[in-house]
DNA sequence: AACAGCACCTGTAGGC
DNA sequence: TGCCTACAGGTGCTGT
C-alpha cells in the first residue's frame, strides 16, 4: 500500500530513467485502469516527450510537453506497481504498457485493479480536492492547531482533503509517536500533543522516504525493490506484539472499517 | 457535518 | 486436498 513515502521513492526511481523518453505506443489491457474507462483517452500522450516526474499527495505526476503541455497523474491505490522491468508473479496482472521510441519500456502493474491513470485537460485545476504535503514541521502543526472537528484524529490524519499523502501505516505510527489514542476527537487534542504531532509527521515520513518506505505485500520501487522501513514500525502490523516503549500488548480496532494499531498504555483518550 | 455502508478487486489465510 | 468465507484497504459514492 503506497502512501506518500513510497510514491515518493517511485517518483525519484522514475525520474531519471523516464526524463526525456519520448512515447511510442500505449498498450492498456484493462480499460478501468485508466480514469473514465476509456482506453483511447491515453492515445493523446503519443509522440509526446516526458519533462518531469513528480509527486503530489499519494499521486505520480508525469509532464509531458508538446502543446498544449499535458498533465498525468497515476494513483497506486493498494497494489498498483510502476516497474522498468517485470518480475515472476508480475506478468499476469500488466495493466498498462508504456513504449518509448528509445525501446525501453515502463510497466503498469496492478493485481486488483484500484489503480487509475488520469490525463488532465490543460485548462482543468490538477487534484483540486488536495490539502498541503505533510513534511513541513509548521505547516502541520499550524492546520492541527486549528482543528476543531469532532471526528476521530484516525479519521482526520486518513483525511487527503486535510493532509495529502498520510496512509494507514503512518497514521498509526504518527498516533503511537505522540502518544495520541486514534479515536480521540481531534477538537479534544491538547495544545501540546498537536504541536508534537505536528513534528513528528513530518519527521516519521522523512525518516520512511531514507528508508525507502515500507513493504508490506505489494508495494516495490520501479526496480522491483522492497522498501526498508517496515523494521522501524511500532505499532502497524503488530497485533498482540509489545510496545516498545512501555512492553504493553498492542492492541487492533476497527475504525471507519480500516484496522487501528496502538498501544492502549501509551495512547489514551 | 459526520458517518456508515458499499463498490471496486483478487490473493491469502483460516476454518472445516 | 479442496471448498468456502473473511479479510486486506484508498477512494468515491450513496444514504441516513
Amino acid at each position: 500500500m503506497p502512501e506518500l513515502p513510497e510514491v515518493q521513492t517511485i517518483a525519484a526511481g522514475l525520474a531519471p530513467v523516464l526524463v526525456g523518453k519520448t512515447i511510442r505506443e500505449i498498450r492498456v489491457h484493462w480499460h478501468r485502469s485508466v480514469e473514465g474507462g476509456s482506453a483511447s483517452a491515453l492515445d493523446c500522450l503519443i509522440g509526446k516527450e516526458i519533462l518531469q516526474v513528480g509527486r503530489r499527495g499519494k499521486y505520480i505526476i508525469l509532464s509531458l510537453g508538446g502543446s498544449p503541455l499535458c498533465r498525468v497523474t497515476i494513483h497506486l491505490r493498494m497494489t498498483g506497481k510502476l516497474l522498468f522491468r517485470l518480475g515472476e508473479k508480475d506478468a499476469p496482472y500488466v495493466r498498462v504498457e508504456f513504449f518509448f521510441q528509445d525501446g525501453s519500456y515502463l510497466y503498469f502493474v496492478d493485481i486488483r485493479k484500484f489503480g487509475r491513470i488520469k490525463v488532465w485537460k490543460p485548462d482543468e485545476p490538477m487534484l483540486p480536492c488536495l490539502g498541503p504535503e505533510p513534511l513541513d514541521a509548521k505547516i502541520v502543526t499550524e492546520l492541527l492547531l486549528r482543528l476543531e472537528t469532532p471526528r476521530a484524529i484516525k479519521t482526520v490524519l486518513l483525511d487527503q482533503r486535510v493532509l495529502a499523502g498520510i496512509g494507514n501505516i503512518y497514521a498509526d505510527e504518527a498516533l503511537h509517536l505522540s502518544g495520541i489514542h486514534p479515536l480521540t476527537p481531534a477538537r479534544a487534542i491538547p495544545h501540546s500533543k498537536r504541536c508534537l504531532l505536528g513534528r513528528v509527521i513530518p519527521e516519521l515520513l522523512g525518516e520512511a522516504i531514507l528508508h525507502k518506505g515500507t513493504t508490506f505485500s505489494d508495494y516495490a520501487t520501479p526496480d522491483n525493490r522492497q522498501g526498508e522501513h517496515r523494521q522501524f514500525l511500532h505499532v502497524y502490523g503488530r497485533e498482540g506484539g509489545s510496545c516498545v516503549k512501555c512492553g504493553s500488548v498492542i492492541e487492533r480496532i476497527c475504525i471507519n472499517n480500516r484496522s487501528s494499531h496502538y498501544c492502549p498504555a501509551c495512547q489514551q483518550i
